[in-house]
DNA sequence: GTGTATTTGTGAAAAATTTCTCTATCTCGC
DNA sequence: GCGAGATAGAGAAATTTTTCACAAATACAC
């Protein structure tokens, strides 16, 4: 039940978020319960894959029943460090920077985008949506007082790796880079990509040959 | 060389994407070969891995010197697709897509975004960096003339299956999904989502038991 | 209560992917 | 051309991940 995570696939990790955002679409929509195979039918995973996935942080459902949702949500949440609200420094107040930190979304899942950095004097001291735009001179005196651990990196390729070094010198421990690059960073620091041409590339991948 | 493609791991195709850009990095750098060795460095794949996944395509390289940085990216272009042009049709003119239709990025490596739709009238008819907004109910219209295949999904997550249907009935068949949805198209639609909800609380996974 | 229908959790099997290892091949300096 | 050094390609092994399949557990109708 509190069982201590073992060591857990690389995939489970990323499949859990796609539990959570599906169990909460169910809720909304006035389920209590829901098994193994309708929550596969939804997010298109597997079924037994599901209860793997599930099994490696404790049991969570009921045999003959399926999963109460809402105790799922809870447990899922709290296996993905999600009951604490986590706040988030944005590097790079251009275009993306802009939709980024006016989304949401992302508010509604406990992050939030509480700082933006540039070095363009002409961004500097202007508003970005809900957010103030600092130089990135001053990130280690704005972090000092916000302590952020996460950071989100949408500055040029070229720039990308000072960025990184810029956070994680000021503690950051977690970093979304929007960057084409690929970035070095200490072992224990966690960065994940999302390369947008990338992704259209791999699609096209699958339109070859036409 | 010419070589039939078989069936090739999804991993693999990912992966080639990774291998070009730092192709065309180190091209920029006057490189004029590079071993496998060296390009798993700088991507952080093994060597190995990077020899056997362009092993499916064919033989690249030259032992004793390695790879042939021109030659291979334009194997590893065709191999993807990406020697033509492919116009993209954006569905959804708000925050993030007005910072997709004005990336310069896209058009670099051969995506066009040609048109974008939206259903707020107060969209309709203004440009967004630039590509036009058209309504959602000219998009058959439109796409006659452009006859696009890529589509891009940057709509709330209530609006994306009917966005994902409009575009696959007009004859797109590989979409870039941002809403945060699971959606259901025909097998022979290529659909890649993008939820950066999902990358935040991946990374907060990475920050729990703090 | 009893019996039947479900559904979980999991060990084992299967499949997929990654890594190792070694041979044949090629380069390059001389 | 020759020999030393480097490196690709690929079979085999190792590892990881997914899927199967079933016993045990629970729900629920009667
Ligand atoms: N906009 C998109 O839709 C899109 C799509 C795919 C990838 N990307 C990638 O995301 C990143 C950002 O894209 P964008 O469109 O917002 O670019 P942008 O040019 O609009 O904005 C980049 C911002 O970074 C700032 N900057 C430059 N160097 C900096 C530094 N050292 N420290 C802090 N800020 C710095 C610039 O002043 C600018 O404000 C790029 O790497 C781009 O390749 C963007
Ligand atoms: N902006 C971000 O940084 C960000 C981050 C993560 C995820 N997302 C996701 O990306 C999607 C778009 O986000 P956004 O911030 O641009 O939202 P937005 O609200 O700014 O824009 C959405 C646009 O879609 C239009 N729209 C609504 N229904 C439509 C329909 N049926 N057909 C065509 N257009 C329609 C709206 O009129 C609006 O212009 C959302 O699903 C969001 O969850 C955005």
């Amino acid at each position: 039940m509190s069982a201590p995570p073992e060591k857990i696939p690389q995939p489970t990790i990323e499949r859990l978020s796609a539990y959570l955002q599906c169990v909460r679409l169910m809720r909304a929509q006035e389920s209590a319960t829901a098994s193994s195979s309708e929550i596969a039918r939804r997010t298109g995973i597997n079924a037994a894959q599901l209860r793997k996935d599930l099994s490696y942080f404790g049991e969570f459902g009921t045999p003959g029943l399926g999963y109460d949702l809402r105790a799922l949500e809870a447990h899922l949440s709290r296996i993905m460090g999600l009951d604490v609200e986590r706040d988030v420094l944005l590097v790079g107040a251009g275009n993306l920077g802009r939709a980024l930190s006016s989304y949401t979304g992302f508010g509604r899942r406990g992050f939030r985008i509480v700082a933006a950095f540039d070095v363009d004097e002409a961004k500097v001291g202007t508003a970005m949506g809900p957010v103030r735009v600092h130089h990135l001179r001053e990130l280690a005196a704005v972090n000092a007082e916000l302590g952020a651990e996460v950071g989100v990196v949408a500055v040029p390729a070229s720039a990308a790796q000072v960025a990184v070094d810029a956070l994680t010198a000021v503690g950051v421990r977690a970093i979304l880079n929007f960057a084409p690059v690929t970035l070095a960073a200490r072992p224990e620091i966690t960065v994940r990509n999302v390369d947008l041409t990338s992704q259209m590339e791999i699609l096209s991948y699958y339109l070859r040959s036409t």
